[in-house]
DNA sequence: AGCAAAACATATCATAGGTCAAGTTTTCTG
DNA sequence: CAGAAAACTTGACCTATGATATGTTTTGCT
């Protein structure tokens, strides 16, 4: 698999409680804010935790295929697109801290139409389909993970659908510039467009407009 | 509760094996498609599940309130709206055999702007997050409810993202009728065009045309 | 560093769908 | 069953955003 770096996933294999290194602390926060799991039941998934490194542009899943893994991004970014009269049109923009994946094609296990594509240099802990199930017979916490996965993609899209029935493209704009004006400097103009529902030219005299 | 019959909460407080009366063939079909569970496990979840009958209108959970609910439709239809300038706007419609609730209230367990509302006579099964977390406990089936009502509402939402992003009015009006023509005939035009993202006037325009 | 390709900006024109206003029909309610 | 209220229709007009085309800047590659 292209980006997984064995040697990382290593480190993980025998983690301690001492809770030294930043991935460590990241983990720790997220699943606090997620799973709000005891210490040791976390301890327990850190293990089946791939950690890999995806490069700038990578398409770690096409259309066509099927997902079959759920990602937590430690740094970087992934958007998740398809394909409209040629050109991409993104749907999804994931950041640090957040679940990424083509969750449809998850949840249905069956080919989506739509891709994956890393617009960063991305670190993630990954974690298979497989690795869910035999969590999910062990203890609760493969259920947990895919529960706690369908219910932050599912607000985030409640509350694009609700923003894009009541805003118009310039309040989006100005909306994602005030909230989240990292990402919007961060991230390539067109596919801030595209997720926001508008095309490029669009965008473009909007900008203008504002600044 | 408005709506709450106890006689019929008790009906399945001692669920057979035998599968005879519609209610529990409705259940069974639901759990099997949703769940792929057991008959066996199947037959622990029934007794906690209320048998429910809504008025046409009932709003069932106000704007500002949070929801504790999660309710399996069996017959009749239900919408989740929220104001925009005087007007309810539609973002669900939901019937036989769906999930539905504010789900948004229900991850989040606080109040949300939008409110939920009866649109005919309707009967569903409703379980308390309660009564989930209780299952939880005991056995797997807390969490498989959830997770089956995350995902099933997360799908709902993407695919009409995606229509949204990809077709006109006039063609999701079309693809509607086509694809759930009883539907469009039972539900008010303004819910329908609401939830096509669209005014009433537009749509009547549509229908006018495309007739 | 230098060239090609991609991304972004700007301008003009076209149009789907919104807004407002005035009907008509259907649905409630007493 | 009648009157009122709500729902739906129709029409005229308007605006935000898309489409197309062209020019400019940035990025990536050798």
């Amino acid at each position: 698999m292209v980006g997984c770096r064995s040697s990382n996933f290593r480190k993980f294999r025998h983690i301690t409680m001492t809770m030294q290194r930043p991935d460590e602390l990241f983990l720790k926060r997220v699943f606090d804010y997620y799973f709000e799991a005891p210490l040791s039941v976390w301890a327990t998934i850190t293990p089946h935790l791939e950690h890999r490194t995806y490069k700038k542009n990578e398409v770690i899943k096409e259309a066509g295929q099927t997902e079959h893994n759920i990602d937590i991004i430690i740094k970087g970014s992934i958007g998740v697109f398809f394909w409209t009269d040629n050109h991409p049109r993104c749907i999804d923009l994931f950041y640090e801290d957040y679940f990424s994946c083509d969750y449809m094609s998850y949840i249905e296990a069956k080919p989506s139409e739509l891709f994956v594509q890393v617009l960063e240099t991305t670190d993630v802990f990954s974690i298979s389909r497989t690795k869910i199930q035999e969590l999910s017979e062990e203890s609760l916490m493969g259920n947990k993970i895919i529960r706690a996965a369908a219910q932050s993609l599912f607000l985030h899209k409640q509350r694009q659908q609700i923003e894009m029935l009541t805003l118009t493209a310039e309040e989006r704009y100005k909306k994602m510039l005030k909230e989240q004006p990292d990402r919007i400097h961060r991230t390539a103009s067109k596919h801030i467009a595209s997720y926001l529902g508008i095309t490029p030219e669009s965008l473009s005299r909007i900008r203008n407009k504002v600044s």
